[in-house]
DNA sequence: GTTGTGATTGCAATCGGTTGCAACTATGTC
DNA sequence: GACATAGTTGCAACCGATTGCAATCACAAC
């Protein structure tokens, strides 16, 4: 910037008001011409941090999530960086694998880099994080999956219990009166969410409602949680509600591995709708979540705390709505169950 | 940290010296811990921006990509942060669409954040950018796909050729001699290898192979190319090697669509290996790149060029493997094709 | 001719660390 | 006791912008 100006024979402070779109009218037209010629000529390219230093602003946003692998999170990252990126800011991205420590160090080196704000997409239901956030006066938005307790954030989510409510009304309009829930690991406030929602609509509609507990939101889980639920007895239930698609598809692997086909015995409904399901095997019945609108909700948010300076700790739950696809259907006469079903 | 300075009564020279690991050793042990009692009690957290502006470092890394949404992207991503942040890094990411404007945006939001480096991977065959970037200097290292010409920068890919061959391989062993390949837009350079390894393998081994070019590696591009493949005349071929995982889900559906199943009627292969291929219908046969191993060497070797203050532009071209699923079988008598496939 | 007004521009402090250099201290050596 | 040496710490300039305040200038009004 010293050496435009020198180019252009003013003093760096006008330099920088000249290209500072919000200071440019104060400058003469013919000088700024000047300048900007001079800028171009040196390919000057202005030094954000520097810029940031002083203002204390540094234009980034700091995204922390569990697993990027995780196919919920690249909708909603691509959602945030479509409404950061036309503002100016940049998303700073931080995996912690759900790991109590990974999560510190992410945190605190994001904060160490003064982003302006944080997005957390990890969602573990206690969270001592959150309140040391909460103290330091940190912005954030909780995405995806909030925390048992109030926190002082905004929490975008999509709507999880009417989400359940609409796959258990279509097991029930295509014959289902006895079903079970695939639910995710207790320490995430979305599993649990589900998991009510589930014991609610099934007593609601007078039917037969299990639940089995996957250890993880992950497809090895959900099939070894459906291993478990296979082995137990004898099998009532004709239908699965699985807490995400993950689970689900691990439900049918499990299915397959016992003998059991999706959806001829038994039909699965997954949550999330993430990529490509309809090119599985079944191609899955899923509760559709408008994750990229997720991200973009939630960014929205986040701005809108970083320059007004104050958050209120709203929750927005977005619509969602079932996708029907190949691996719900009618339930098989109960006499022509398989043998292996019942082993 | 004037504040830390001022409470274990030192100058903030000092604090600097005791809170840097690198110069730890010039102070005084009682001081420092003085100073980092200072310094935890009073919550002082090191603000990086500051320290990157005096020693012209910001310690963090752009990644250009087209689409996190794309599959093959947060393998390679998560690969590149786990290099990363145990060396103190953090990725900055920006999407681009493939678009150039979006791309220049990107590149020059980047810049003016001062990034110590780029991992681009975008790969489009001619590319204006990289020249400027080679002539300003910036450090870059080129992920998943390189460009036409020569380049200053290195790159880091999976075996595109020898994973066509070992899928040509695979498909004449199981009695196929007349093959498809479903190649990706001509604009990415990995479109292109593949497509002539294609070329040089079968013409080698002897079998009829021809060429559909589809107009992005994507689901619909696949789809299209391969419709098209199906209207032109009569099928001689029994097999499709896809340039793409995408594509070959794309091409898949096509066929669908024409009454002719996979593998039965025609084996499909795909490459990249992105995740759940196992769960989908038929499972994919795909060529394995390893796409994490893929982020984490590009990512070193930018964090060597960054280091080291020199980059040489090497090549690393990462072993490929063939994963043998579902989607291929020993081709059918023809004879017996269904009337359809004809049509 | 004087004064007021608004538009430009220069000045210099500041943001929060880093670092070469100088100063000071304690210890050891002859 | 003088002096060299190593270990610590202070000093102050600097990184590259931003911005309140003051200075300057041109022009119009009286």
């Amino acid at each position: 910037m010293a050496d435009v100006a020198l180019r252009s024979g003013v003093h760096k402070g006008t330099v920088s008001r000249a290209l500072n779109p919000a200071t440019r009218d104060q400058v003469n037209s013919s000088t700024l011409e000047r300048i900007e010629r001079a800028a171009a000529s040196l390919g000057y390219v202005p030094n954000v941090m520097a810029s940031g230093l002083r203002r204390s602003l540094s234009m980034t946003v700091g995204v922390i999530i569990p697993d990027l692998t995780n196919p919920i999170f690249p909708p909603i990252i691509r959602g945030i960086e479509s409404e950061l990126s036309p503002r100016g800011y940049t998303a700073l991205l931080a995996n912690t694998d759900a790991t109590d420590s990974l999560e510190r160090a992410a945190y605190r080196s994001l904060l160490e880099r003064r982003v302006d704000g944080f997005i957390v997409g990890t969602g573990l239901t206690d969270h001592p994080l959150l309140a040391e956030a909460a103290a330091a006066g940190v912005r954030m938005v909780l995405v995806n999956r909030g925390t048992s307790e109030r926190t002082p954030f905004p929490l975008v989510t999509g709507d999880d219990a009417s989400g359940i409510r609409a796959a258990v009304d279509h097991l029930v309009a295509l014959g289902h009166t006895d079903l079970l829930h695939l639910a995710g690991p207790k320490d995430f406030t979305s599993a649990l969410v589900r998991a009510a929602a589930f014991k609610e609509a099934t007593r609601r509609r007078g039917l037969r409602g299990t639940t089995v507990t996957a250890s993880a939101f992950s497809i090895e889980a959900g099939r070894a949680a459906m291993d478990q639920a296979l082995q137990t007895g004898t099998r009532r239930w004709t239908a699965v509600v699985a807490s995400n698609d993950l689970e689900a598809l691990g439900a049918i692997r499990s299915l397959r591995a016992h003998g059991l086909r999706c959806p001829d015995d038994v039909s699965v409904v997954g949550f999330n709708d993430m990529a490509f399901l309809e090119d599985f095997s079944p191609p899955l019945t899923s509760v559709h979540v408008p994750l990229l609108e997720m991200g973009a909700e939630a960014a929205r948010l986040l701005i809108l705390g970083v320059e007004t300076g104050s958050q209120t700790p709203v929750t927005v739950a977005l619509p969602v709505s079932l996708i029907v696809r190949g691996s719900t259907a009618p339930p098989r006469d109960p006499r022509t169950l398989p043998a292996l079903a019942y082993s």
